[in-house]
DNA sequence: TTTCAAATAATAGTATTACTATCTTATTAA
DNA sequence: TTAATAAGATAGTAATACTATTATTTGAAA
């Protein structure tokens, strides 16, 4: 049985649909190879046009600029997490327990997802830590917040904030205890890996103590009575 | 009595001084006004020198490029930070209190200090929140780390976790535990302005209630046995 | 089978950005 | 007085971030 998991995606993330065509794949899958190679800031559409074998032009008929495309990218990746704690926690009664598979999901390097063929899920979970907040830290989040552009994120909080309360209904801050889990597994990653004096794992750079911190910040917080 | 506050910055992180001359003060105020007005990404040298009535080439006389810039500028914002809570928990004995007060003050809107007249505190920890991450989010972290250039920010992460050592020397993570407290102050401010669904201060966008968040997160964390 | 629309490719061109270089003038300190 | 230093003026370049136009391919409906 071959499966294909195909995320469907907001229009306005796009001027024409990438999943919809080879070159639209294309464009996805070497633009994560890309970013990750050389980072956001020296990303360019001709760089990535050069590296597909297409024309500039061919991009920007999919995307408006390579922002936009970044977003588009972080869009698909929070759908993919939600999709991923849904099909993990899936079966998990247990709100504590529930809470900590998602944080586990969170802060650990994921394997690449066959079933998505043009995208490498373990890179695409390095840009983000890496770039991800690029996303909304701009002038413009706040349109870009009206286009629906960031809903996959911010379901995924919901999500998220939703069983901080099944674990203690009587907790004061599921939101931003749950932005704060997902920013903080990515943080410390980052933290852990480049500046690692920021952080308490620099010298082993072991992801299960990033967990275990997470899980100790979360626990001792939402069950307080 | 007339004081003048001046905070002694590496070298690495300019080209000439702007301390030192009335060119380079209006540099800093200038480019912290622009950024503060149209964000970081479509500022560029050329606008800041039409605003301060210069020339391009004069302002990359100072930096090498507006990244080096706003990495000037977080670097001293980070410093003016850590001068504040020395000041401010000085005379404060008991660790948990001095915790509280450094949660309060990285948290909540600051005066312009009007010993640095060319910089206005309140504009630039607005900045320091849309902008900040920016700074060390990118491809030569590492050189930039190996320059000292965010040992600002990374005393300030030493000291909050020594404070947090006092608090409970048992405690596992102070600091990862700093940073998070760091990160979370600006970003839960962010997010309650720009993305408020990401929090729980959306209604009143209140920053003593990021703070209470951010008391609660912590003091339940490192009290525990 | 034609034909018509959609996608893509090829090419060119522009404004802005991110610089570098050079030369002149003002200031100030030995 | 001179010599260094900072600043101003001007010019120029390569790369970036687009837009526009035209031609070619492809695949599906008439």
């Amino acid at each position: 049985m071959e499966l294909q998991l195909q995320i469907k995606m907001n229009e306005k993330l796009f001027l024409r649909n990438p999943e919809h065509s080879e070159l639209g794949k294309k464009i996805i899958l070497h633009s994560i190879n890309l970013i990750y190679k050389n980072g956001f800031e020296s990303f360019t559409f001709k760089k990535l046009a050069e590296d597909i074998g297409t024309t500039e032009a061919g991009i920007y008929r999919y995307f408006e600029n390579k922002h936009r495309l970044l977003i588009y990218i972080a869009a698909w990746y929070w759908s993919w997490v939600e999709y991923r704690i849904s099909f993990y926690t899936n079966n998990i009664k247990e709100p504590l327990k529930k809470l900590k598979k998602i944080i586990q999901l969170l802060a650990t390097t994921v394997e690449d997802d066959i079933r998505t063929s043009h995208v490498n899920e373990n890179i695409l979970h390095q840009i983000i830590i890496a770039e991800g907040s690029k996303v909304y830290l701009t002038r413009h989040v706040t349109e870009d917040n009206k286009d629906q552009l960031f809903k996959p994120y911010k379901d995924l909080c919901a999500k998220i904030g939703t069983v901080i309360l099944e674990c203690n209904p009587k907790y004061k801050y599921p939101k931003s205890m749950a932005s704060t889990i997902i920013e903080m597994a990515h943080f410390q990653n980052f933290f852990m890996n480049h500046l690692p004096s920021l952080t308490d794992f620099g010298k082993d750079k072991d992801e299960l103590k990033i967990v275990a911190f997470l899980e100790d910040l979360v626990f001792t917080s939402i069950k307080k009575l």
